[in-house]
DNA sequence: CAGCGGCCTGACGTTAGGTGAGAGTCAAGA
DNA sequence: TCTTGACTCTCACCTAACGTCAGGCCGCTG
């Protein structure tokens, strides 16, 4: 007969619980093992960590711990009993669980349906202009119907306060680059900013694919387009060459890391 | 417009939750209505109670009061975000109910197996040696077969749990007997322990009728046959002696007080 | 003006531990 | 032999979502 006698880190070790949890189990008296004589450790023995299985097991149950208690220091037969309510409550809890499921996809369906819009030209209203209807033209030329239509579902899919918060992003971005104006275009925050900029225009693209050619395409309209209003105060040229020298640096760079 | 203003309490009766929550909500800033300018009470408008619903709708989806606080302050198409994260994680505590149910029957099966029993042949197995069927051949002898089958069909008759209970009770007794052994048998204790002993052999006889020569037998056989091991830890002659003087002093007085 | 009901804040308890802090214990290396 | 690091102990505060007092203020009514 091997007489185990294990200290708390290796209980934790060999079952997976944590030391806290062992201290626990003792102070409400669910498992006290005994201690040594001068240092006062736990020694856990082997019924010990067998009644540690059973508690694990029907922790497992989500029991709580005060009733495990009970169910251990009671014989089988009650167990059964304890073990069957149990059982029904575990039931209830699944039911209820089936209800909610239910509830929430009605919420999340009837949310969708208050953002989801049906109509292209609903997206395109409140669109920024570099990304309108002007666009809409020359991007079917560029990539064809068929995808310009998808990317227009893509962007409807994301709903109404969806394709807003885009715009708003957008525009934000265009204040943030508006701030670093005086920056080099090289300059790290600048890129940076660039970057956000160019993953929102692929979000507006409705891809995720590198468009280097159309990028730059944009970033030369800002400059040739006086209709362009990215800052919310009129055609600003400066600032648009400004963006313009900043994207070129952006695509330069990246292009070059991943050819 | 109707400008509603209401208190706590009346808040509370019309959406069924306490004032209490109230507060509470108003603590963690969920829900922080106005107050009135001298006596500082809280006062739910419309708005208030809004949001209120809101609250008490994505509460019901077990979603932790701080996320509703950020569901409720974000947009729509964040909401639906988040309504579908949480709906995943409903859908995991789904599956492991299911995991659980099949677990707890499985426990279940298993604790009844090992107490189910169907012939008195299992149903004298893990009996106590004093009342097994050494008993049942001298029960015969002495009350005839027809009674003592009546006997075992009243004990089968308790079911498979009633026995055991019957079975750990009397191991129990037999248990704080012992811790008991130091007094004298006529001991107020003693007697009020003998009193449960006799209460239990006469639940094994399936009887309630005294059968005072029978009882002091079988305190005599406690004695002469070492096959008894009462305390689980073997034949124990003096515990033995100890008992059979006690249920002496226990048959003398009670036959003394009702002859 | 006293009393009563409603309201307020503050504080503690609940579950099943997590996360330290401060102190004692143990075995091994310098 | 002393020190160091790993391990242990207890004490105690923290979590979520309130329940449950306790003590004190407010307003209305007899």
């Amino acid at each position: 007969m091997k007489n185990v006698k294990l200290k708390v880190n290796q209980v934790a070790e060999l079952t997976g619980v944590s030391v806290r949890t062992l201290h626990h189990y003792d102070a409400i008296g669910l498992l006290s093992p005994e201690r040594t004589e001068d240092s006062n450790y736990r020694l856990y023995g082997e019924m010990d960590l067998y009644r540690l299985q059973q508690i694990l097991l029907y922790r497992e149950f989500d029991m709580p711990l005060i009733q495990i208690k009970e169910l251990l220091d009671a014989p089988d037969y009650d167990r059964i009993e304890e073990l069957l309510k149990h059982r029904n409550q575990l039931e209830e809890r699944k039911s209820r669980l089936n209800t909610l499921l239910n509830t929430i996809d009605k919420t999340i369906s009837h949310l969708q349906h208050k953002t989801r819009m049906k109509t292209p030209k609903e997206l395109y209203e409140g669109f920024p202009a570099e990304l309108g209807t002007t666009y809409r033209k020359e991007a079917i030329k560029r990539f064809g119907k068929t995808e310009v239509e998808q990317s227009e579902q893509q962007l409807m899919n994301r709903g109404k306060d969806g394709v807003q918060a885009l715009v708003d992003k957008l525009a934000s971005v265009h204040r943030k680059l508006k701030n670093v104006e005086e920056l080099r275009p090289n300059h790290e925050v600048v890129q940076e900013y660039i970057h956000e900029h160019h993953q929102l225009i692929l979000a507006f693209w409705g891809t995720t694919e590198n468009r280097w050619e159309a990028y730059a395409g944009l970033a030369n309209t800002y400059v040739t387009d006086t209709r362009f209003n990215l800052t919310g105060e009129g055609y600003d040229k400066p600032f648009a060459e400004f963006l313009r020298e900043a994207i070129a640096v952006y695509i330069k760079d990246k292009t070059a890391n991943n050819p």
